[in-house]
Formats: structure tokens, C-alpha cells, sequence
DNA sequence: GTCTATACCTGGATAGAC
DNA sequence: GTCTATCCAGGTATAGAC
């Protein structure tokens, strides 16, 4: 009856299981698929390595699931923000929105996000493989989202979206490579970003007549 | 007298170790630094693993060879296109230069470039020291660059000129992830780039009077 | 300068006690 | 559910022949 942890239904195993993974993912973010051991995982976790093995069958279970994780998080955090939109939101509203969502998701939300981001590149075939379906879920999201946009006049007919989209995300993944919490906060970056994409860093055109 | 290698000066020595410095680039840039084995790079080069050790000291010593090899390829590339404008070329065609040398350098130029930017990040703290200077070197450039701009108003006043380098050498940085040179040329992809940057996605805006 | 052979260590994984 | 102990493969690195 003092179960203080309200709907933790069962088994401490989802604890463990929980802490194992957080630790995957830490280390995973910083030093990639190779130079995480399982040794180590174990150590940050508070257990033995051979404790792992009851909560998963291979390291490559922990590494898939953690890779998983993170990209469901972002793509989540970008479809549920935006399904909360009112319905009619304009197109520049909405992709401001999603660029929100997805560096948030990314920055704040932590390790599993930034490790499924750097690590994707270095893992295995057969993982790639298997969080395929999710990736191309999230990019037709995206695309869809640019797409409609253009169609409307929103953005510039002249772009080609498809290559709009990948300068555009990498420019915000890249961000789990330097962004420090501690100096700016995640809006920040994400306002100029959007700034940049909308208006461009050219400063706008001022006709003679209204110059001083 | 039939020596057909020009000023190849001396021992064929340099040929192996090249041989293996390419191998190591190729593997590390696919497979990160802990999956990319001595073994591996050996097969690659064509010789047995003992060999390697009669041109390096040791894995650690090839990778921080290929490393700065990396980083040195993109400053010198972006420097030397700099240089090479004639005297008084304004701010935006300076940006365009860079930014077009920068994404040549990575995605022509090849493995080294390559492995550089997508392993740095998990290599063992001892290397991303040694690869400091030059790293911050080019981050001046790149500063200054920007920071001129602004202070002759070719760029946005109210910008971040820090935040944006961040913003846009991640964007030509993730290049790497997902570039395709048999779906579009590189020169393409800049183009486009540069034009996001300095005009935005969003359509001039027109004056009622002059539509239609 | 490259080979073969091998030492040594660390990593993933298993077995069985508790 | 976690521990200890251990197996085995594969990794870096060395030694010495050629």
C-alpha cells in the first residue's frame, strides 16, 4: 500500500531494464557504437555486466532499442506538436512549430535522441534496417509539411523541398554537436533558426525613397 | 632511370603508408573509431596487420594522422578559394566562396574530410585536443568571415553571427550523412544553399501594385 | 618493408550459486 | 533479479624470419 510509485504495475525489472538502457544511451551518445562495452554500461548503471543478460539477450538489443527510442522521440514530439495546432494554422506557423519540436525533443529531451542521431551512420545494416520505417515515416512528415507550404506560396517556388529538407535538418541535428545548455537556451536557437530559414541573412531590400 | 613516380624522392615506404592511411579514412568514416579494426585496415591496404607497425606506432597514431589530415584539407581549401578572390570582393560573395569550398572539400575531396567531421566527436579526449588549434582556426575564419559582413551590413544586424556558423556549417557539415553524388552534383547543393541563406524560403515580399 | 606467429588483453556472452 | 566465475573470439601489439 505504500507503493509510492503510482502505476509501476509489477516488476522491478522495468526499473533495471530502464536504468540500463539510460546508461546505453549516455554512453552511446558520446563514444558511438564501438567503444560502448557492456562493462561500462553496467558500471554506470550500478550492476554487474553479466546482470545485463537478464534483461536483455545481446548488446545489440540494447543498442537497437535505444536507437528506437530516439527517433520515436523526436518524431512524437514533432507529430503531437502539430497535431496540436488549430486546424487552418498557416504553413510558416507550422513548420516554425515542427523546427521547435524537433530541436527540443533533441536537446532537451537527451541522450537517446542524440545517440540514435550520431550513432545511426556506424551501426550495423540490420539496425538500419529495422528503424528504416520510422526514418521514412518522419521524413515524409516533413516533406509533406514543405510541400503543402509551396503548393500554397508559402515558400518559395524555385526550391527544390526535398534538398530544402535535408539542409534544413541537418543544420538542427548538428546541433547535438556543440549545443551547451548551460550557454543559451534551446528557444534561442531555435528562433534564429527559423529566422534564418524564413527571411535569410541578407537584410531586406529598403527602396531608395525610404532610405533616411 | 625508368622511374615513372616523378618526385616520388626516396622510399616506396610513403606508398604503404598512404595505402593505409586511406583504408583507416575509408573505414573510420563508415564505421566510426571503435568498430574500425587494424585487422581491416590491413586487408584494405593490401598487407598484413604486423606490417602496419612498421609505419605507425600504433592504431591511435593513424587515426589522429587521418584526423587532422581531415581538418586540414577543409581549412586549407576554404583559405586558399579566400586567397585566390581578387582584393575589395564583397561580403556575400566571400560567404558564397566559402561556403561552396567548404562542401567541395567535404563531399569530393572524400574519406578524410569525411571521417574527420563524423568521428571527432567520439574519439578519446587526448586526439580532439591535438586537432584543437587547427579546429579553432578554421572556426575564426569562418568568424571573422561573418563578422565582417555584419559590420558592413551585408548581413542582418540583429543576428548571432556565433549562433550562425554553428547553424550553417551543420547544415553543410550533415552533408556527409546523406549526400549522393549520383543523384546530384555537389555545386547543386551549395547553390541551393546559398540561396536559403541569404534570401530565406519565404517570397519577396511583392507591393500590391505591382501583382499581376 | 613485409611476412608469420604469437603474446596478451579486453569484450561479449554463458552457467550456476544465491 | 543479481552476483561471481569463466569461456572464447577478436582486438592491439611484439618478435624475429625473410
Amino acid at each position: 500500500m505504500n507503493d509510492n510509485l503510482p502505476a509501476r504495475r509489477g516488476r522491478k525489472s522495468e526499473i533495471s531494464r530502464g536504468q540500463i538502457l539510460d546508461a546505453a544511451a549516455r554512453m552511446l551518445r558520446r563514444q558511438g557504437y564501438g567503444n560502448t562495452t557492456l562493462r561500462a554500461i553496467a558500471d554506470v548503471a550500478g550492476i554487474q555486466a553479466g546482470s545485463i543478460y537478464y534483461h536483455f539477450a545481446s548488446k545489440d538489443e540494447i543498442m537497437d532499442a535505444v536507437l528506437e527510442r530516439g527517433v520515436a522521440a523526436v518524431y512524437e514530439a514533432v507529430h503531437d506538436q502539430l497535431a496540436a495546432l488549430p486546424v487552418g494554422t498557416d504553413h510558416l506557423k507550422r513548420i516554425e512549430t515542427a523546427v521547435i519540436a524537433h530541436l527540443e525533443a533533441l536537446l532537451s529531451h537527451g541522450d537517446y535522441t542524440s545517440a540514435s542521431i550520431r550513432t545511426y551512420g556506424e551501426v550495423p545494416a540490420a539496425f538500419q534496417q529495422k528503424a528504416q520505417p520510422l526514418r521514412e515515416a518522419y521524413v515524409t512528415l516533413w516533406q509533406e509539411l514543405l510541400g503543402a507550404a509551396q503548393r500554397d506560396g508559402a515558400i518559395r517556388a524555385d526550391l527544390d523541398t526535398s534538398l530544402l529538407r535535408t539542409l534544413l535538418l541537418g543544420s538542427l541535428n548538428w546541433c547535438v554537436e556543440w549545443y551547451d545548455p548551460s550557454q543559451r537556451p534551446v528557444r534561442e536557437v531555435a528562433a534564429q533558426a527559423v529566422d534564418v530559414l524564413f527571411r535569410g541573412v541578407v537584410p531586406a531590400y529598403v527602396p531608395p525613397s525610404l532610405k533616411e
